[in-house]
DNA sequence: CGCACGGCTATTGTATACATAAAGCATACA
DNA sequence: TGTATGCTTTATGTATACAATAGCCGTGCG
């Protein structure tokens, strides 16, 4: 029935595409095998035409690969596929971090970043940080990142890291959830919010190349986390999209 | 009548996309104005459900931009999207550089680089640089970045970097054809050629850093020629995409 | 027993018809 | 005369029917 809201003034494409993202996401469609349009009809509750419209954007989202012959299947990441998606958006959030520094920001634009900064630095205040903390971080996280992201005024850089923040395991807060359960979670999310306040320091002063390097060393983290995670197998199912991960042993 | 020879097995979604792909470009649909899907299907010949299809994937090529009322219209670029949009290729070639100066390349998979870089150096021992000359330089170059983008040996990295480069004024190769009409032309493609030279041997030698930072070099040398083919207004026709250009006086 | 060829089935790609919503225009009122 | 409202027209979004192709299974031959 929560379903069902978004039934009206809600594209049938749009929803397509939630409906199958979902569907990826959690593993109902496995990696490799083609997706029926048929089937994808049925569970969506959409025709053919906007079915195949989400396909198609699923496609340029990253989830899913065109076919040869025809038609979609679900995409496999490696471990290394995940870390390089990572390291790419740390190295767009970096350029990003270093046009805002080069091109100056004035301090009414850097108002809201000091904002999310703070309420962070309230978050983190508590110890231990609580599970509903770690949600609430991954929200003002999330926040943060898209403030800087557009402290670049490059429409074409903002395009771009959003696009390469789309997948889910490469997106600012992909890991944090998945990294609450580990035992190093405070020191790593006490780590990242350091950098976040170096990088506004660095902007502030117009130090392009320290706010290009921190974004940079900032993604590593996210590396970090991702390894411990994977490594650290009593709570994987927090990782995100952790159907599509394929590991060695398959 | 060369245009009936893809009408057999290309699908007409492909044909729709090609068609108005071209319109774009040339300017017969110009920037800011809605497409017409019904006059799309007339130019393409296709019909509206392949056309729609072509319509979705020039929008996530970044040609076209969605209007929230539905349909699309064709993106326009300042000067300095096109700059950043350069400077954001580079950003990821030099990630690429890196990867592959890091991770190690086998002297197998340096051959073909070679080969390309020398088959440049004997285009450039003519002089002065023929018209033709220009034109196999600027397939010889595509392939040189295209062998070098797959040195990185990563998927997520190449899907980006092709994303990137799918924007005729961003493509390693965009603005060479427009910069054979100036006369520093001859200087500047011997520049570029050192940096590809520079990037095999900072590959070889296993130097990340070097790699990286002769590669955002090398596109800083194509925003370079942007400027100096748009200040040169005598030749601006041979400018890539030169409808979609927004200039101050407009 | 294995491989290849042929027919059948199911799925994708395309075309078109329909419904809904947006945009433009005309008219009426302030 | 300008603005607002309602209607008309046209465009987009969706559903469905059709055609063509790819994959699969069974059978026959080597």
């Amino acid at each position: 029935m929560a379903e069902r809201e978004v039934d009206r003034s809600v594209s049938q494409t749009v929803k397509a595409q939630l409906a199958l993202r979902d569907q990826i996401l959690s593993g109902a469609l496995r990696p490799g095998e083609r997706i029926s349009e048929l089937q994808a009809v049925e569970t969506t509750g959409a025709s053919r035409t906007p079915v195949r419209m989400a396909l198609v954007r699923l496609e340029e989202e990253g989830l899913l690969e065109a076919i040869p012959s025809g038609g979609f299947m679900v995409k496999a990441f490696s471990e290394r596929d995940i870390s390089d998606s990572i390291e790419l958006r740390g190295t767009l959030e970096g350029l990003a971090a270093r046009f805002a520094a080069e091109r100056g920001v004035s301090a009414r634009e850097l108002e809201p970043l000091k904002e999310c900064l703070a309420a962070i630095d309230e978050l983190l205040r508590q110890v231990p940080i609580s599970v509903d903390a770690f949600s609430a971080y991954v929200t003002l996280n999330a926040r943060f990142h898209a403030l800087l992201t557009e402290l670049s005024r490059s429409p074409p850089l903002i395009r771009q890291i959003d696009r390469a923040s789309a997948l889910p395991f490469a997106s600012p807060s992909g890991f944090v959830m998945a990294q609450s359960a580990l035992p190093e979670a405070q020191q790593i999310l006490i780590i990242g919010q350091e950098h976040h306040r170096v990088v506004i320091d660095a902007i502030e002063n117009r130090e392009g190349a320290r706010a290009e390097a921190i974004m940079r060393e900032h993604a590593r983290l996210a590396v970090r986390n991702l390894r411990l995670a994977l490594r650290n197998r009593t709570h994987l199912d927090l990782l995100p999209a952790l159907a599509l991960i394929k590991t060695a042993t398959d």
